[in-house]
DNA sequence: TCGGGACTGGACGATTTGGTCCAGTCTGTG
DNA sequence: CACAGACTGGACCAAATCGTCCAGTCCCGA
């Protein structure tokens, strides 16, 4: 599971090649999004894809580099996903958007209510560090994303000058992935509303009140 | 990964016999929570106990069936260590002992950060459903643990009458799992304080303003 | 037209794993 | 003691899976 850096056979490759590599790797992760990393046997891959295996070895050495490029992906979809709505944010309006089309989007998936992040977060933290770190830092994009959201708001005037949008942002994030994981395993999106629910109450009670504000806010 | 009954060779088993078959459910819970599920094989499960193959295949029919006793020893696991407390909760100070006792236990583990129970929800709802039901189950009671404190708040007149306990159980919980799994994730133990915190502060909100609260409530 | 990358398709080897089987030993108790 | 259940230890099977290899075809651009 070693994070290899770009392949060595991506100097010389076709557009057709090009595409096939990603389409294989599109494959792969929805495959490993639905049914774990582990649980995802390269024939599997090969079948759904329509291609051979040779042709899977001919652009990856092994599965780990496969799944190294399913975790690129996965962060960059996310980022493609996510950045042009968090960029975006100036007010709570703004983020009361961001947090609408994350409801929307889980309604229109519909199941499995994963987090295609969180879950290889939690199937391959444990076993390989350098899937961790990746995961990691697309964690650490996510909350930069939103946090820089926050920061903009906080410069507008919208946010309490003490509160901290790293801190806020991480808090956002990990309610996201509690709701996801509930969401999942109950079977049922309530708890996914409840904890975002949860996450922009606590932003919200970091709101500068504009007026005289009813929720009350803790410290 | 059938959930079943009551196993059938259960019927007559010594005392010596019981002992070892809950030691091999400890070591496979142990092994399994470090690793996976999927990724503990058996033999790993063998030596780690010191007993023999046949053995095991002894007390077990199969995996599934060891799992399946995994997973109810996590639920009893969970229940004998947060009920004693949780029963005890009639206060906000009560509710934020429980809160400290998570957080002691978090650093005295240590790595991994990661919450038996979720874990295994995140690996095992998608591929299993007798499983996942089962861990549905395990996070109902722990949601209702937590509910049946916040409820005897709320009796104590120290909750708001609007507060509704299930659904902030189900906040809480959402923000535990999420803290762990970034804390595992970014191995720092920072985003399960933060999360922990969130969902503090958003059962704060629902508490019965007492007198002049002395922490400055920001303009 | 020629060459190289794209691709097929399947044989093949090695390893891991779940699971079976059994001959025989140990241990505690009626 | 006799017996039942606990336990050893390893041989063994079958399936899944990763990964290799290769002969040969297809496609496209210089």
């Amino acid at each position: 599971m070693a994070v290899r850096g770009p392949e060595k056979g991506s100097a010389r490759l076709t557009a057709r090649g090009a595409a096939t590599r990603r389409r294989i790797v599109a494959t792969a992760a929805d495959l490993m999004f639905r049914q774990g990393v582990a649980a995802t046997p390269l024939d599997q891959v090969v079948d759904a894809c329509g291609i051979s295996k040779s042709q899977l070895y001919h652009y990856f050495p092994d599965k780990d580099a496969l799944v190294t490029e399913v975790i690129a992906m996965r962060e960059h979809l996310m980022v493609s996903a996510q950045k042009p709505q968090l960029e975006q944010v100036r007010s709570m309006r703004d983020l009361e958007r961001w947090r609408d089309s994350l409801l929307t989007g889980l309604r229109e998936r519909g199941l499995p209510y994963k987090c295609p992040i969180g879950s290889l977060a939690n199937e391959l933290s444990s076993r390989c560090d350098d899937a961790r770190q990746s995961l990691a830092g697309i964690f650490g994009a996510w909350q930069g994303l939103i946090a820089d959201g926050l920061a903009r708001m906080r410069e507008a005037g919208e946010l309490d000058p003490g509160a901290d949008p790293e801190e806020l942002a991480v808090a956002v994030i990990a309610a996201l992935q509690g709701g996801y994981l509930l969401a999942e395993t109950m079977q049922d999106e309530q708890p996914f509303v409840v904890a975002l629910d949860m996450a922009f109450d606590h932003v919200k009670a970091h709101v500068k009140t504009p007026v005289a504000d009813l929720t009350q806010s803790d410290n």
